[in-house]
DNA sequence: TATATATATTGTAATATTTGTACATACAGT
DNA sequence: ACTGTATGTACAAATATTACAATATATATA
């Protein structure tokens, strides 16, 4: 079905900034606000909102409005294992690259 | 680490594209040529191949020459992890659309 | 050698994404 | 009502991606 081949290729987009995903990682944590992640961040305030509102969109996160503040949360935790996959694949190709260098004696 | 960071966005961003995706699930039944690929996809050749040399340069591929043919394979399968979970986040998606739905009595 | 087939590369126009800046809104405290 | 703080939106310039067409390369075979 295209509708899941588009999906996915929407969701893995959103996933492909390294904002956003140092974003959802904080997320991980539990629920944050916009200035609780802009001071990690170190980044324009105004940018932080920009990548939460394009997550919003494409529903990766929720947002509750308290007073002023805006708590995020990551709507579904299964975004937490596409991460923790990533790494894994990261971990594979340092693993073989050493093993490629050991070769190389 | 900035570079795991860095490592996840390249990689989510190799991911986020229908096409590739279309390749990349091809390839979970074992390796392909590149005519193999483009027959299904029903797009232009040339097109197949820049997303696999893109596949490559992000090592998310393997490409094994045998004469005239080129036969392409997944090179870590966790990759298929990835795809996995993405079907299950779009299931999730589906049924809290459809949980709404059903409330709206 | 000439030709056909498979694959890769390059140029390029159309389109999408990113980033910064400026402005807008919402709410709390005074 | 006024001010400060938190957040969001709009826009434009810079950059990146895509998709197609044209060209190039490599290999097999006549």
């Amino acid at each position: 079905m295209a509708a899941l081949q588009d999906f996915k290729a929407e969701l893995f987009k959103a996933l492909g900034h390294p904002v956003r995903l140092r974003i959802l990682e904080l997320l991980e944590s539990g629920e944050k606000t916009v200035s609780e992640l802009q001071a990690v961040l170190e980044i324009e305030s105004s940018s932080v909102s920009q990548q939460l509102s394009l997550m919003r969109v494409r529903q990766l996160v929720d947002a509750r409005k308290h007073g002023t503040n805006v708590f995020y949360t990551v709507r579904d935790p299964s975004i937490f294992d596409l991460l923790a996959t990533a790494r894994q694949i990261f971990e594979h190709q340092l693993a073989q690259m050493n093993s490629v260098l050991d070769d190389e004696t």
